[in-house]
Formats: structure tokens, C-alpha cells, sequence
DNA sequence: TTTGACTTAGAACCTGTGTTCGTTTACAAT
DNA sequence: ATTGTAAACGAACACAGGTTCTAAGTCAAA
């Protein structure tokens, strides 16, 4: 993963596009607009190159509402951002995880997410785990609530295959057949899955229908 | 026409939304959110009132387009340049949210928050939100576990003091003394508090008694 | 009471606009 | 050549959101 992002031509050009129509508008520039304006005759390249500013951390946007972007760094007060801080790291997002379906575990090295499926963290969200080892999912259903994690959120998890005593961990349940998301306790020939919400009954699995595929060391959940 | 047309109460609101809606956002709100800030339950009202301040002045309408809307007289230049600004961006903690404390809000005026209490997050992270108004806090205890946060939690707020139906945010209840994280629907003259969990009931509140502090915009949770 | 200007509602309509997806090209590495 | 990936394309989709229309409620003046 090549990590330095020189902008492309293109993406230098959206930029001035974009400036120059908000500081003419007063609001910014469609997707279209933009495509017209930078000679980009689809919609969806634009809308590919949007979010590469927005993971080189030029632009913020609102997720599906017309016109809703944002240039990153106008005239703030005060110092706030001032210091350099530690860059941002990228994380692979490399799915869903969705009752009854598997997850597609990113194995060591064949990995094939494309770039939009890339996600921007600090440092401190990794707990210093080894960030090649990290990846994303997002969480699709409520089948996890009682894990304290609700649909669309996101998690981020360190790849490994055992786990330590209250382990939030992503299982792999034979019996089930399906991904999620417990706190991790075994206990000889069984393993305790025991949901975070308290007052709920844990499950109890054969040790070896439960195959753990990483550890959650991060959740995050955007909210509106 | 006369011009002398003193602005009804209901335009000075549309005003006052639109100012604190661009600001928050960088570009105008639809006529739809428009209509639920101010409760008009037409979209054709808004409209109509959109084109009174348009003859009183106070705006301008770029026709057919979406959030074609532009206050008049206000910042053409403000100075948006393109910073190209890391991926990190500095938020401060500014202590913790726990019922039965109220939780102190940074003000506007110049503040400073000491090394230890700020922590990194990504520009996506604030939902396009001005990073300014940004500000973290550490849930402390399972009192608002119903809203699917949990004791450690961080959250991130954007600081204002109205809310739209629906958003998540840090309300100060007088009644109870404390403030909490709650789904936020207005219904006249009382509030409707909805946790997030499911098959739970709502709160009902004075809205009077009601203060809103914050918007969340992201829940963090380290775990382990 | 009637009239007419002003304001509000609600629904229907339809274009604007973000999103998704299958396909294709360019280029570098193997 | 073969493979893998970044980048581009264009069409189709879905729904957000502006526009329009009919009807009705308010209120002051006649």
C-alpha cells in the first residue's frame, strides 16, 4: 500500500473547482457540476476522486445529500490543529459482518479491497497493535446489539486466531454458521460467550465450532 | 409591493436557521430541513417564505437547484483556502458525562484545555462539522447504556444548543438534575427523549426544562 | 356578512443529484 | 504473457428535494 499521495492533476483541479465555486456561490458545487467543470465525463469518477481528497484529508463530506462537501482548513480560531500531529493511519475496511454470512477475513497476503473501503484512524485507536494487522468491518443488522454494537457500526479489529478471557472477539460459530460478535471466555471443553448487555444469558459453544478471527480493539459509530 | 414588509416571526426564525445552518455545515439547508427546524409542515410554505426574504432582501435564490439559497451581505470571503491539513485533527476532552453532574461546556471565548485531555480523531469522524465547535467528552457509568453508550465511551459533540428530530444529543434535564444522551424529538410543548434501544420506553419532558448542550457526532470505545 | 389579500396545508409531480455496478483501459510488477 | 491495481467510463437506480396546484384558514376592510 503506497503511502505517499501526491494529488493527481485531477484532484488538484476539483480542489480549485470547488473553491472558486463556493467563494462565487455561497454553497458547493454538485458532482456533475464538478465532472463539467474538470472535464470528467462520469459522474462516478468524480465521485472516485472525491473521496480521495476526502482520505488525503482535504475535504469532509455529508454521505448522500446533494452538494454535501465540505474544504477542509478554512480560517479556523486559535491553535486547535496547529500542531503537526501524528498522521492519520489507514485501515483496510474489508466488509460486512453480518449474521449468517462469513466474513471475509483479509488473509496474509492476497487482499483485494478497493480504495474506497479505506478508512482513516489515529494511532491511539490501535491500542499499539501492528496496524498491518488491523483491519475494518462494518456491521450490517442488529444482531449484535446485545453486544453493545449496532447496525453501521464500525469495528476495528487486530487478525488473530485466539483470544484471552473477556476477549471482545469476532467468532466463527460452526453450529450457527455465522460471524459475531461476543465477549470471549472459555472454560475447557466449551467455550462462554457472554453478550456485553448486562442481563443477558450467555451462549455456550463446543470449543471447537468456535473459531476466533480477531479481536476488537476499536468501535466506532458515526452518528447521523 | 411595499417594501417596508417588517419580517414575520417565522422568516426571522428561517433566517436565524439558515445563518446557524450554514456556519454549522458550509452549505444551506433544503427547504425540507428548512420546514422542520422551523415548524412549517409544507414545503411549500417554506418556499413561500424563501421567496418573501428574497423581496425583503435578505437573500437570494438560485432557482430549481438544490440548497440554492445565499444570505445576502454575508461573508463572500472568508478566506477558504485549501490547507492541506494531515489527517489528524486536535479535539479536546473536556471531562467526563455522568448523570446526576451537570457537564461543563467549553465556551466560546479563548480557552485552554492542557496537553492530556485532547485526542486525535479524523476529519470524517465530524460529519463536516467545524472542527472549532468540536469538543469530546468520557462517559462514566452505564447510565446511558440505553443509548446504546457504554461506561468509557467517548463521544464527540458538536456544540449547539438546538436540535433537529431524531439527532442524538447531551441534554441538561432540570427536572432530574443531570444530563444525558438521548434521541432527540420535539413535540410541541414537551420533548419526546427516546432511548435508542429498542423496546424501551421514552422520556417526556417540559421542553422549557430541556436544554440541549450538544450534538453527538461519533461514539468511540476502546475496548479492552 | 362578504370580499380579497395574505398565509398555511398537503399532496403530486418530476428533475436533480448521489450512489452503485459492470466493464474497460493504462501501467507496473512478476 | 499474466496478474494485480489504480483510474476511468457510462448507464441505471433511487430518492432527495424543488416546483406546482388545489384547497382552505385567517383577518382586516367594506
Amino acid at each position: 500500500m503506497k503511502s505517499y499521495d501526491r494529488l493527481s492533476e485531477r484532484q488538484r483541479s476539483i480542489l480549485r473547482y470547488m473553491e472558486q465555486y463556493i467563494d462565487q456561490n455561497g454553497f458547493p458545487p454538485t458532482i456533475r457540476e464538478i465532472g463539467l467543470a474538470t472535464d470528467i465525463n462520469s459522474t462516478s469518477v468524480v465521485n472516485y476522486n472525491l473521496n480521495k481528497l476526502v482520505q488525503a484529508g482535504y475535504l469532509t463530506r455529508s454521505g448522500r445529500v446533494s452538494r454535501g462537501l465540505r474544504l477542509v482548513g478554512k480560517g479556523d480560531n486559535e491553535m486547535r490543529k496547529i500542531a503537526p500531529v501524528n498522521n492519520g493511519l489507514r485501515v483496510p475496511m474489508v466488509g460486512h459482518i453480518v449474521a449468517s454470512e462469513p466474513v471475509a477475513i483479509p488473509e496474509d497476503a492476497g487482499h483485494y479491497y478497493d480504495q474506497d473501503s479505506i478508512i482513516n484512524v489515529t494511532p491511539d485507536m490501535l491500542g499499539g497493535a501492528d496496524p498491518a494487522l488491523v483491519f475494518a468491518l462494518r456491521v450490517k443488522g442488529d444482531s449484535m446489539i446485545d453486544a453493545m454494537v449496532a447496525d453501521g457500526d464500525i469495528v476495528l479489529l487486530r487478525k488473530q486466531e485466539t483470544a484471552k478471557q473477556g476477549d471482545m472477539v469476532a467468532v466463527w460459530l460452526d453450529e450457527n454458521g455465522e460471524t459475531t460478535l461476543k465477549l470471549y471466555y472459555p472454560e475447557g471443553e466449551r467455550v462462554r460467550l457472554q453478550p456485553k448487555h448486562p442481563h443477558m444469558a450467555p451462549i455456550y459453544v463446543d470449543a471447537r465450532h468456535c473459531h476466533v478471527r480477531g479481536k476488537v480493539l476499536t468501535v466506532i459509530r458515526r452518528v447521523n
